[in-house]
DNA sequence: CTACAACCTCTAGTAACTATAGCTGCAAGG
DNA sequence: CCTTGCAGCTATAGTTACTAGAGGTTGTAG
């Protein structure tokens, strides 16, 4: 029975909490794993691999959709690979979409901030910008996509 | 009775939704306005400043927690300035972390579909990459910032 | 035998909306 | 006067990816 672990285990090795394993499990995206006599969990390596496949996904900023099909793809070994780099790239154009977003937002934020030299409310120019969508650059109202 | 203008109107003025008008209302972000004899709300040129300060500091990312605070500001009009200088200021950190952060996603997703050459699932390094955590600079397992 | 940690299930909460169901109000056309 | 149809109303549930808690059970060490 070389690799058998509970949850805490698996938590551990994972670096993953075990109320998201249990969550993961719920939504299928880990197996159901074995059960001891006891009603506890029991699981073994490839279990860990999984986990820690989906863990490394989601610290690259991969939805868990886009990490369930993955998972789907790996499962298929001797399909094309075409589809893994296209889910890939989508998520790279998105990350690079939000970096854009955010310098946006950077840089209208420090223009309302040094533009701020007074020190009563009633003359703040950061109020006064925050209410002037005027001169702002960051049009999309309404997209929240921060 | 100029400038009193149902929930449509305010919405077109402000490009936001009705439905999130009156989420604001619910969460008390935006006043209760007064109602017509048929139960409809009644906007004055006061719903709709604040409606679209609020939507323009949400287009800069703000959280509505933070807005709540920039508006209780607003109204102490003698009050020095420097907390909203400071909810600003803490805000243009969180957004320079983020783009941070994402910064090194997308080094890393490029690593990776830059290493996959090959044409089957089986060999595809992309899914290899993404199984091992060795290699990878983001190290922020478990925090999901993106 | 008794603590105590680790496990179990189930439910609710987070942020900031969005969407739906099922209703009423109101103005214009026939 | 009646209908059509849009705009408004309330209330509830869904979204993402967890996280926290209540309240109970299992397993182990002293």
């Amino acid at each position: 029975m070389t690799g058998a672990i509970l949850i805490g285990q698996l938590a551990k090795a994972s670096s993953c909490k075990v109320q998201t394993i249990r969550y993961y499990e719920k939504i299928g995206l880990l197996p159901k794993p074995l059960r001891s006599s006891g009603n506890q969990r029991v699981y073994l390596s490839d279990h860990l691999d999984r986990l820690i496949f989906i863990r490394h996904c989601r610290a690259l900023g991969f939805s868990l959709d886009q990490i369930r099909k993955l998972l789907h793809l790996a499962g298929d070994s001797d399909k094309s690979c075409g589809e893994v780099d296209q889910i890939a790239k989508v998520h790279l154009v998105e990350v690079e979409e939000k970096i854009k977003h955010l310098e946006g937002l950077r840089q209208e934020l420090r223009r309302i901030i040094d533009g701020c030299k007074v020190d009563k409310v009633d003359q703040c120019q950061i109020l006064k910008a925050l209410g002037d969508h005027g001169q702002c650059i960051a049009k999309e109202h309404g997209g929240s996509d921060i």
